[in-house]
DNA sequence: CGTCCACAGGAATGACGGGCGG
DNA sequence: CCGCCCGTCATTCCTGTGGACG
């Protein structure tokens, strides 16, 4: 059930695959394949089928002779420039050191390793959006052109993304160069999730342990999020936890609506204790205030409150404009809700509010190291 | 019907830290 | 290794404004 299990069948990508197998195709001829641009949102498949066709493709090359290479980079994963490129070199078994060489270095490292070993190359490059976001296109634009100066080998790169507003990034050579051709990864339909679902359930749980709504269920919650099939995996795995940590002989409706609400919880808890110290004594206020019933606080009050806060903290307070605008960012996470309301003689303020459960607000606070001396001592539970 | 409150939120500028080229 | 540049966070200064109230 995990999120890196490559199952041996992929249920309704068959037309990707078909299409991506036959952009690669002609690699198995020596003839030039199209690079590609592959995009969906997140859990349509794109990396399941990536690396599906890589394996299929290499498996083939090695009956026909085997000049075929594939490298898979994950750029998220590899974080930088540099990594990127030593790890598309020790796909060609060539290391080089993980710090001291420049990056154009290592380029020029990889390119006369591909002429010496006449590959012909096939690059996934993942989250590929990423890499540009954080570094441009300068990378991209070298190895779409290496092919230039190549007598042997080909290099062929698939760039896949979940966001399709990154091609304004690309400058307009790179972009035409690497969409040659373009995949669309369609979300998944709720019946298609739920053949998925049953594949991996086959795998992972006992025959009889998975009522058919339960399955049903975690396809549907799904569907209406994006049609996510990591997000149906991830419902169905911590559904069947629950289901064992409570010795339930079968996995029930209410396990995977207990799933969802973990899931939101945690995703919740993540969010705000990564959050910045300043943001958390503006939610620390909202807190304080909202635990004795006192809703929709105005901006003053709360900045007011905010210095106090800062006092008892030991740290110097930000100015209101700052703390404006931290506020606003907590609203465009979805953590506050501010609106602005006229009060007429009284002035033009925000009305801010909570929008987040408050038990998983004081859960944060009692885990913070800055913030637990401040609230009242947890009232004695048994451990859950 | 104009005034004026209590902010909103834009623009310019400064402090700081980290990466990069020379 | 050093200076430079750039992005991020924060401050300062500022103009704009919906509507209750006199």
């Amino acid at each position: 059930m995990s999120h890196d299990f490559l199952p041996s069948q992929l249920p309704h990508r068959e037309e990707e695959i078909l299409k991506l197998g036959s952009i690669l195709a002609p690699s198995l001829r020596r003839m030039k394949c199209s690079n590609a641009f592959i995009y969906g949102k997140t859990g349509t498949g794109k990396t399941a089928v990536s690396k599906y066709v890589l394996s299929r493709l290499s498996r083939k090359s090695e009956e026909v002779g085997g000049w075929i290479k594939t490298c898979y980079v994950n750029c998220r994963v590899a974080g930088t420039e540099y990594r990127v490129t030593a790890s598309l070199c020790s796909f060609l078994g060539l290391n080089v050191p993980f710090t001291g060489l420049s990056t154009a270095e290592v380029l020029d490292r990889f390119i006369s390793q591909i002429k010496k070993a006449k590959a012909y190359l096939i690059i996934v490059l993942d989250e590929i959006d990423v890499l540009v976001k954080g570094y441009g296109d300068r990378l991209l634009y070298e190895l779409t052109r290496i092919n230039e100066n190549l007598e042997a080998g080909r290099v062929t790169i698939l760039g896949v993304s979940n966001d399709l507003h990154f091609k304004e990034f690309l400058d307009p050579r790179v972009l035409s160069s690497l969409s040659e051709e373009e995949v669309v990864f369609k979300p998944y339909t709720a019946g298609q999730l739920k053949d998925i679902l049953l594949q991996r359930a086959k795998l992972a749980f006992k025959p009889g342990a998975l009522t058919d709504s339960a399955l049903n269920l975690c396809a549907a919650l799904a569907a209406s999020e994006h049609g996510d099939a990591r997000r149906a995996l991830d419902l169905l795995r911590v559904a069947g936890e629950l289901a064992e940590r409570e010795n339930a002989e079968r996995v029930e409706d209410y396990h995977v609506r207990e799933a969802q609400k973990r899931i939101e919880h945690d995703r919740i808890l993540e969010a705000l204790s990564s959050l910045p110290l300043h943001s958390k004594a503006i939610l620390y206020v909202l807190y304080t205030a909202e635990k004795v019933g006192e809703k929709g606080l105005t901006t003053g009050v709360l900045y007011e409150r905010y210095l106090s806060a800062c006092g008892r903290l030991g740290v110097e307070g930000l100015t209101s404009r700052r703390v404006g605008g931290l506020l606003s960012e907590l609203d465009m996470l979805g953590v506050v809700d501010a609106q602005v309301v006229s009060l007429g003689r009284h002035g033009r303020t925000k009305r801010i509010r909570m929008k987040v459960p408050l038990k998983i607000v004081e859960k944060v606070f009692l885990e913070d190291p800055y913030f637990c001396s401040l609230l009242p001592p947890p009232k004695h539970k048994s451990p859950s």
